[in-house]
DNA sequence: GTAAAATAAGACCAATTTAGTCCGATTTTC
DNA sequence: GAAAATCGGACTAAATTGGTCTTATTTTAC
């Protein structure tokens, strides 16, 4: 399962639908719920979820919407990603909570550690702007 | 949800015993399920998956059990992830199936199509040999 | 000042995926 | 022929993800 969730796609489409747009407006969710066919109140958590990572910034009230919070070569897939479904780790087991009972002679752990760093790396490297897709 | 399932951390487990052990003995699966703490019958189906993809090879009956089917050094992370959870998508929607309503024009596809591609070839060259942890 | 249109937030339920169990069959050794 | 292993599939349980609903708050426009 190494697939970004809904949300997560969810959440890239509305980013890539800001991106793309003039910079002085707001995007509502209705807006964007409706252009990508996402349920309303799902893509309004998502995006709470973002504003809260400051990803993007929210205008309340009538005439509020979404707009990204930086520019688009500062937001990074990694943050996305953490911002929706949480820190990233590629295994189970975590260093807070010893569940397999093997504890730090874990060789798995030790065995991905560097792999999960080279991968978060990556991840942090790509940007909003590197798979935002230009109109064409 | 970028993270190994716990079948795929378990496979992982079994192999790293396996690239471990003296070339001319094979493994059973009680004798790994018992070290690691995994369920046997579980361990029994991920072996029989590796097995498939002869990434290990069975040698059956009594006496038998598994041994690695080549060298860790060609046996890719991809490869193990791909035998135990099928094909590697980043995305949820595919080519085969257009589910998302908009077909062709889904800008999510395209704009991490690329991406996908990198981090296939990332853990195409991640091998065995490379999270291997070797006794000290 | 009130109605309308938006975000904020959290509880809740549904659907899907993953993890794990169970049973019977087959293969091989002793 | 018994024992010890893999083979394979159906099934159930648990966890995660996806999605809904409701209520509150904020802001604008009339």
């Amino acid at each position: 399962m190494f697939k970004l969730s809904k949300k997560t796609e969810y959440g890239i489409l509305a980013l890539q639908h800001m991106a793309a747009m003039d910079n002085d407006r707001v995007a509502t969710v209705k807006e964007m719920s409706e252009s990508y066919v996402i349920p309303q109140s799902l893509l309004a958590k998502i995006c709470q979820q973002l504003a809260k990572s400051s990803i993007i910034k929210s205008v309340q009230g009538s005439r509020g919407g979404y707009a990204l919070g930086k520019p688009a070569t500062d937001i990074s897939l990694a943050e996305i990603m953490e911002a929706i479904e949480g820190p990233i780790h590629i295994v189970n087991c975590n260093f807070e909570e010893h569940n397999c009972g093997l504890d730090d002679d874990c060789t798995l752990k030790i065995g991905l550690n560097s792999i999960e760093v080279q991968m978060t790396s990556f991840l942090n490297k790509i940007t909003l702007q590197d798979f935002a897709v230009t109109p064409y």
